[in-house]
DNA sequence: CAAAAATTATGATATAAATCATATTTTTTC
DNA sequence: GAAAAAATATGATTTATATCATAATTTTTG
């Protein structure tokens, strides 16, 4: 019934790809690239840090981020970027210029750092722009809030067929990838522990679901997985 | 440490109140005037059902509402809102306006039904305005996710002792306040079981944290309650 | 390339919280 | 204002998942 209604939405882990720079006017395109600098961050790098100063509004030219949040106790991984998002966003709240989260390149990664002010100006001198940037705070919120719901309903074995089934179809766009992620981190991106991500993988294994060589990773049903994260 | 950090954003119940309207020069004002109806709605009534078209944002003049995500497995109310917050943002993204959470009037609530294509020809036209909508989002999101973190790394008596506390803080704004909710909708705030909320308010009453008259709720020590919030 | 460190794996045990069952109290309804 | 329904309460039992322990791989490092 659910999916019925919003069937783009199964997969927890959507990635809303800025489509906002199109809105540029050339002149406006030329000011956003004299307030940039791109950086190469390598693999293993940290993008920025949580609780540090915005300065900058991050766009991912290539390679692939994990967004996440931590403290003492553990951490959780919002959510996983591939090429083509924008990093920091909820920084341009005024008043609280201050990156809510860490990221973290699992790949190489090359980045576009553009001025917090320059993006704010552009806010406000092209509605297109603004709307653009509306849309895309939109995308996050409703994202995040389908997963926070999932994440409340599901159980362990649902989380995780979810988890598998968005990073293959929203993030590495085929059935068969080179699985960058460790299980620790499989595990901080299903809300569990090591153990058990290792223990429910074994378990999708034997039972034909996945097949593991290595560090490559191939959806072998995405059927029954799919079903097992509606109903799990 | 994180404390110390955000000491602001310890509880996961906020409440960005809308600041927007303020930035509406006088003829705006009147072309949203002319382009909203004023709502009643009784306690108990549905402001908007999850799924549904959205053709309206709402602002909520006055009442209590509560927002939240339904399917058949269960429920979790995303937040509580007290008057002055606005009502289906999210539906402001192009090609997708839907509301997707349900709102239910705690108490009887005015509410301004706001055309949507209105709200939309305002952010385009007044770029204050824009920019107190994404500041919104923003504090939306940041809320949001800081709320999912919590759920994940507290277990059930931080979750409750956090919501008592946001409630107490946020809502309705004194130690001491009428209970609108049923242990059932507490339940569905900590996403836990009715049973297991009811156990552990029975366990703060007993350890003289709270004190429940009827339906009256006061918070006795809020510094242990925010203690069990910090470290369960 | 050997040693150290990190990751993966599996089993045994513990535990938080759900589920099930039943009773009491409060609220709603006719 | 009696009957029905819903909400609150408490106990017994089950279960999903964490925790703890230990071993086998794989990766990293000097």
């Amino acid at each position: 019934m659910k999916k019925e209604m919003h069937p783009h939405n199964t997969c927890t882990l959507g990635m809303a790809v800025a489509s906002c720079f199109e809105k540029l006017s050339d002149e406006e395109m030329r000011l956003l690239e004299e307030n940039l600098v791109v950086v190469n961050y390598k693999k293993g790098e940290i993008l920025c840090k949580q609780g540090t100063l915005a300065s900058h509004i991050m766009y991912l030219c290539c390679g692939l981020v994990k967004i996440y949040m931590e403290n003492d106790a553990g951490s959780l991984i919002l959510k996983v970027l591939p090429a083509g998002n924008i990093i920091g966003l909820t920084a341009l709240m005024d008043g609280a210029n201050v990156f809510r989260y860490s990221a973290y390149a699992y790949q190489d990664c090359k980045v576009r750092l553009i001025d917090i002010r320059t993006f704010k100006h552009l806010i406000i001198k092209n509605s297109a722009f603004a709307n653009e940037v509306i849309n895309l705070l939109c995308e996050n919120l409703i994202q995040t809030q389908i997963r926070f719901f999932a994440f409340t309903q599901k159980q362990s074995y649902g989380r995780l067929a979810d988890t598998l089934i968005c990073l293959a179809c929203n993030i590495f766009k085929k059935d068969e990838f080179e699985f960058q992620l460790t299980r620790k981190e499989l595990a901080e991106l299903t809300g569990m522990t090591t153990e058990s991500v290792i223990r429910l993988l074994s378990k999708f294994k034997n039972d034909g679901l996945i097949e593991m060589e290595g560090k490559i990773l191939r959806i072998k049903n995405k059927e029954k997985l799919q079903q097992i994260s509606d109903f799990g």
